[in-house]
DNA sequence: TCATTATATTACCACACGGTAGTAGAATCT
DNA sequence: AGATTCTACTACCGTGTGGTAATATAATGA
């Protein structure tokens, strides 16, 4: 019996949870659209997507490319964040199609791929102010409940 | 020197990833809208958000529901996911206000809670249906430059 | 050539998370 | 009461990922 403990099988997962951004997304994966009847290709790429816009820290990074395009020292200023993790972001939002390159002389600038970005994350904001404002409400109510009783 | 290793510091890490799904939502964190000029807290929220969309079963648990409300053992049948799994994603969803719940009798029935994810996921699939069909097109073109070559 | 600046990469740790088996609780049926 | 069904919860494992320090690379300047 090996010394290295019994190693239980614990069973394969469903699902092997790969993750690897998108660098060439596959041809043909998102095809028709409309959410249902997606094929789980299409939704691995949904899910990619929103995975790399799933960390504040890349958050912060488009943040300070809303005002146009910036290099990674600006970007370190503007967010504080650490250089290698700044360039290990950028790597993944560029992969991913979010950001793109462009070098110009020693700097390295980025800029946001495609302005759509901003009107979703607008969107998205928009709603979730909403939904913080209605459960505020319903709060407040509740609160007012509980007092006149 | 215990022999447990020496343990290197490691330095703390500049923020602490604390991942808890938005159970209720700080009042105030989100507030003037447009991406640029959010506060940490609001970047979070955000985060948070695209965080729950950003895992295939979830996806997958989304689009069961796009077609109507569904009762747990249904989201199974549809999904081929295992029960714990689902029970634990639809939580989760849940939380972040994405679907709501409701008992009937002993089933529970969750539906999304509001249809403007649907608009939401629409988009994203449009735009990276263009993003996809781009990069098919720029292959393209570069095959051919290698053929003609 | 050597130093400096700007960016990328590597190795590493801690930990958050997805999936599973097993169990618990609640409702309904026999 | 016991059996069954439906859902939720807990404990656990493996692994993916964010952050860091250290190093590499490349360009520019002294």
């Amino acid at each position: 019996m090996p010394t290295k403990s019994a190693k239980k099988p614990v069973a394969v997962p469903e699902k092997a949870p790969k993750i690897s951004v998108p660098k060439a997304m596959d041809v043909k994966a998102v095809d028709e659209c409309g959410i249902s009847k997606l094929t789980p290709e299409a939704l691995s790429l949904m899910a990619d997507f929103f995975k790399v816009l799933s960390e504040v820290s890349r958050l912060q990074i488009v943040c300070t490319l809303k005002t146009g395009a910036k290099n990674v020292t600006e970007i370190i200023e503007e967010t504080g964040l650490g250089q290698a993790n700044v360039s290990k972001h950028l790597k993944m939002l560029t992969q991913a199609g979010v950001v793109a390159r462009e070098q110009r002389g020693v700097c390295v600038y980025y800029r946001i791929a495609n302005p759509f970005l901003f009107e979703l994350c607008d969107l998205v904001c928009d709603a979730l102010t909403m939904q913080v404002e209605q459960q505020s409400q319903q709060l407040k109510q509740l609160s007012q409940l509980r007092q006149s009783r």
